[in-house]
Parts: C-alpha cells; structure tokens; sequence
DNA sequence: GAAAATTAGGAAACCGGTTGCCTTGAGAAC
DNA sequence: GTTCTCAAGGCAACCGGTTTCCTAATTTTC
C-alpha cells in the first residue's frame, strides 16, 4: 500500500532543521509507524512494546519534534497561558509585580501575554477580549495604585486576580500590600527609637496611598497618646516636594526629631533639605521612607530605613491564587499581606555605613 | 430532521454568559445554518445572501462569540503571537524597550509572550524552547547591556530581532543605540556653549557603555585639538561613585568647567558634590548626564541636561522590523538609532527653572 | 490442536475553525 | 416544457495533535 501523498516525503533530508517544524506526523513517518501510536510513545500511554518507544522518542529528537501547542489547545481546551494587563503604564511598581508573578507561573509552565493598558479604558477592553479570545485560562490584573478600580469585566469565563490594586466587587479576588500595617511599623520603630515629636511628610491628599498610610501613622500615635507634629503634610510624590515640604516644618517652628514620608523620593528630598538646613540625620531628625526603591533608599545621604512592600511576593502570591483559581479552587476576597521594615542609617545611629539590615518582623 | 445530538441543547439560555465560550457551531446553529456557511458570513467570504449575513453575524453577537485562536493558528499556520526574552531582569532599560515593541505590536494585533531569562543561559534556552514550541512568529531579546551577546539560537525557524543588547553574528538583525553618537552630541553641546576643560566620570572601565562613550568624548574633543581634563574616572554606575569621583576631580588641582557623565545617577552624585565644594552648577560648571531618566534628571539640582537613548523609539523598530521578516522582509545587520540631546538648567543658563527643552537634532 | 486471553498497534473521531467543491433550486432563455 | 445559468449554502477535508475503539497477531490454556 504505497502512501498518498508520494508529492512531499521524496528526500528525507533536512526536514527536522529547515523548513517547517516537525509535526507527529513526520516523527511517526520516520519511526514507521501511525500517528496514534507515535502520539502514544511520546505522552507514556497506550501498551507499546518499549522498543516501540525508544525507536518514536529517537525519531522525535532526530526531528526536534516540538508538540503544536495549538493543536494540544484545541482539544484539551487549556492553554497553559495567562494574561496580564497593567491597567496603567508598566513602571517601577509593575515591574517587581510581574516578575514574582512571572516567577510562579514559569514554574507552572505557564506563559505570559503582556498587556499594558496604559490608564486607556478602550485599551483594556481591546486586551480583554484579545485574551479571551486566545483561551487563556486566567487573568492577573495589575496596575500603578492600590485604590480599588471597577472589576475589569463581569461574568469572565476565566478566573481573575487583581495584583496590587484591588476591585470594587467584595467577591473578586485581590492581593493587595497592608499599607497601613507598613505606616504603623514606621511609626512603631521611631517610638521604640524614643522619638516622640514625629512629623508626616506625603503625597497628594485625594492618593489613597497617601491618604491611608497618614492615617495610619496618626491613629498609631494616638494609642501612643501622641500627636503627629502638626497635620499631614500632603504635596506630591517627589522630591521637590520633599525639599519644600521640610522648609514648612523648619518654618514652622515647632520642634521635630523624626519624619516618616509617604515615599522614599520625598524622604530624600528631606533629607537634602535637612542636611543644607544643619540638621543631622538621624541624630537630629530620624527619618522613614516608604517603598523600599533601592535606587532612592541607597542614594540617599544617609542611607534611608524604608517599608518595603515586597511586591515581588505580592505578584507570587497572586499568580498562586490564579493558579489555584484554574485548578477549581477559587480564593475570593481581599488578601491582605504584610509589608516589611528595611533599617539603615537613617534611623539607626550605630549602624556601619553600607550595611543593611532588615529587621525581623 | 431533527439535530444529532439533543442533549445538550435542551435551554437555550445562558449559552452566552456562561460555562465555556460560544463556538461557531453554536452560533451556527442559533443562526440556523452550517458552520462552513457561519464562517463565511463572519469573514466576508463565499456568495451568501445580505440577511444570511445578518442572521449569522446577529446570533454571534448574541452569543458573544470569539473565534478560538487556536484553531485559527492551526489552520493558517500563524500565531500572530511574538516572544520578547529579557536575557537579564526586566529593569529600567527593559520598560521602555517593552512598552515600545509592545506598542507597535499590539497595533499590528499582535500578543506578547513575556520571558524573564534573568541573566541564566539556563532560563533563557527553556523559554526559547518554549516560544518554539508555541510556534511564536518572531522573537525579541532585549537586555540591560548593549554589549553584543552569542546569539540566542541558530537555524531558528522564525525570525529573532535583538534590541538595546545586539548579537555577535553580523547576520542577525540587531538595533542599537548609537551610543558613541549620543556621547558627541554631548561634547559638542558643551563646546558650543563655550567650555573647553571638559572631564568625564562614568561606569566600570569593564563596561561596554562606558568604553564607548568615553571614547566618543574623546575623539570628538580631538576633533577640536582639545584633550579631556585628566583620564577619563572609571568607576561603578552611581551616585556614589559620581560624589567620590568630584572629590578627586576638585583634589587634583586642574580647573575644569564641564562634567560629562556616563549615567545621569553619576551626574547626580557630581551635582551634589559640587554643590557642597561650593562651585555652581551650570554658571562655574556645567553638567551633562547619560540615559534621561526623568526620576534622576529632574529631580537633580539643577535639573540635568541629559542623552535620551529613545528606548521606546527603539522597541517600537525593533518590533516594526521583526515584522518585516515575519512578512518575509528581513533586514539583517545591525541598526544604529540615534541619540537625543535633551537641554534642562546643567549647562543652560538663562533656562527658566521647571522647564524642559528639546533641542532639535 | 482449538478456543480463550492477552498484547501491540492501527483506524477514525474529535477539538474549532476555514475553504474548495458540489448540490440544490430558482429564474432565464429557447 | 426543457435546458442552461448562476446564486446560495451545505458537505467534507484539513490543520496537528489525543484518545477511544477495534483488529490482528501472539501466547496461554485445556
């Protein structure tokens, strides 16, 4: 019974390195026997005499035979693939998100679809049904602030988890950092420092970063029977502000031996701006960031004590509960996890220069 | 004649909302018609009347329908899918790179498999097996360093277009930054503003940036029978090294009247420190920094002219010409992108505080 | 030596679309 | 009234795998 297509399969030279990709068909052409069989060598199933197997699985290496993750798509129906979308442009929070999300799902040998949003509704509506329409068995949504956002969409086919910023629906599943416990450790370390006449120094009033971790810093004060030195110095997130921010409390006139900033940016801003105004760090002014951005933290003069919001396992954490979400073991709710205290110079007098030590908590 | 299989189709409600995705069956059969003839009505093709059309396209509608990207891939053969490897960890060259491919792909409709290799030859193969085996249409490496890499495959059967990193073989389509460009640029815009002893402080002597934009500057100053002011300071990528390497700058006894930095955080570093030695910036020196990063410019005192490498501008070539080869126009070789000059108040006098000007080069 | 049990592997359906070819029926031409 | 034309749409093959079912050959059993 001669074969019905003689056309193709004159030369067998060549076919596994140039041209097309192998497919079963070739490796089952080249082991002698049907495609089901080669397909049941490869994948351990079916009863097959085992020099069967050894001569398809050689067969298969000759060819570099890679299985059409299309075709196990089409009919297992799942495409070990998840989506991501920054609802707002990839950026220095994103980044450490997607590579602990990255992390867990390669090791779930999931892969990822990029999709960056850019604060566009039209483009994260277009990212929607792209993903869906390519199957893919879960969504992780990120993006730049930890407000909760409208939930991407209603009635998915597909599990999601919200990263970082958290949906409006009580029902969805979100991740996000424990903003407030982080403030309250900031607090808690320049009160176990002895520092007692603590000022706040953040970003704009209407951030909800910035509006929860104030409020934090001063309920935390008052189980103390403190105050914040004067009201919460709401500005922007910078340095600049930083800068400006500090030239008010030193106008002020009131006294302060510790600022807890809503940023690392703006604590390097104040840290400058205390600097040119004589006032040691930490000696005269102990002084808390927030993020923990190595960039800023380490630049800083001194080097600045941070909360560090461990973004990286935040993104883990998520892709783990997408992951258990695909498996049929959905985890709905906010979970809520902690942030972490990073010391260096900036709080602590008697630290060695460069070194860092990240406290137990 | 009554349908095959009738048990399935008991309600014909909640099709669309719930359980699994609509198929073209089910819009067939809502339609009233045969899949072959539902596809032509959603594709425009075959002869059918205009009210098939509208039946078929309205009961897809109706149903939410999107065609299983699977299935599409299988027949035609493209996966209108794109791998972007990272060889090291996604980081701030990396996101503008992303966004920008991201962005001309996403255009052209087409998906980004995201691969964090993080510097491991080990990761990177795994991914690369990975793309293959999905039968991506083309692939993107990108990295942190311009320093030109192995190549990441031979006889790949899809094109590969390396950005911001190039490869080795000369047949790969790589594009670059023109770095050494960049570095001119640089130089000249100091000498046109009328300094003549210029010193340059910049990264790892190791560093393939660094030995090229050293270089540049100093071909660029013997152009104009000029020398650097002592050797170029070779030293490590940060502020740090940009406050100790003023110090040795001011020690060494030579006037000089400009400072070009291989990074704007060293630039950062001689800012302050001149600032603290007492010497103006730009009026006594004046300052040129390296890569635009807007978080280091512009919070810099004063802000910081600086050498923007147009990442996004690269991504989004990089991506148009892995589009290209896709459509069987490849353009091997290595592609030089221009530099831009971006002036703020380091070496501009007269600028007003704040603002941001672009020279046109 | 014949019937039963076991094993190895092939044939074909299926996943969800697309497309070439063929059938059907209606209107036009004679 | 019969043949020809052409529009409309159905049928089935195909893409590349997996899996179920079945057949043929071998071995076991009596």
């Amino acid at each position: 019974m001669p074969p019905r297509k003689t056309s193709e399969n004159a030369g067998s030279s060549g076919r596994g390195t140039l041209g097309r990709p192998a497919t079963i068909s070739d490796v089952a052409r080249l082991a002698g026997v049907s495609v089901g069989t080669a397909s049941k060598a490869l994948n351990g199933r079916g009863s097959l005499r085992e020099e069967t197997r050894r001569r398809v699985r050689s067969a298969a290496d000759e060819l570099g035979f890679q299985p059409n993750t299309a075709a196990l798509t089409l009919n297992s129906g799942r495409t070990y693939t998840v989506g991501m979308i920054t609802t707002d442009t990839i950026g220095r929070f994103s980044i450490p998100l997607m590579t602990g999300a990255e992390d867990s799902l390669g090791a779930g040998r999931m892969s990822v679809f990029l999709c960056d949003a850019r604060d566009d509704p039209i483009r994260e509506q277009y990212y929607l049904r792209t993903l869906l329409s390519r199957r893919v068995d879960g969504i992780i949504v990120t993006g730049r602030r930890t407000q909760a956002r409208a939930p991407i969409g209603v009635d998915l086919p597909v599990p999601v988890v919200y990263a970082f910023i958290s949906s409006t629906d009580p029902n969805d599943c979100s991740v996000v950092p424990d903003e407030a416990g982080g403030a309250r450790k900031a607090v808690d370390h320049l009160l176990a420092l002895g520092r007692r006449r603590i000022a706040h120094v953040t970003g704009p009033e209407h951030h909800h970063s910035a509006a929860v971790r104030a409020s934090a810093a001063v309920e935390r004060l008052a189980e103390s029977g403190l105050d914040l030195v004067g009201a919460p110095l709401f500005g922007e997130w910078s340095e600049a502000w930083g800068r400006q921010a500090t030239g008010i409390l030193l106008g002020a006139g009131e006294e302060f031996d510790a600022v807890f900033c809503g940023s690392d940016q703006i604590a390097r801003g104040v840290a400058d701006a205390l600097r040119a105004a004589g006032r040691r760090v930490p000696d005269d002014v102990a002084l808390v960031g927030f993020d923990n951005w190595d960039v800023m933290a380490l630049a800083c003069q001194p080097p600045l004590t941070s909360i560090d919001m461990e973004l990286e396992g935040l993104g883990r954490t998520a892709a783990d509960l997408l992951l258990a979400a695909i498996n049929g073991e959905p985890a709905p709710g906010r979970h809520v996890s902690p942030c972490r205290l990073v010391l260096r110079e900036s709080t602590a007098v008697s630290v060695l220069p460069g070194s860092t030590r990240v406290e137990q908590v």
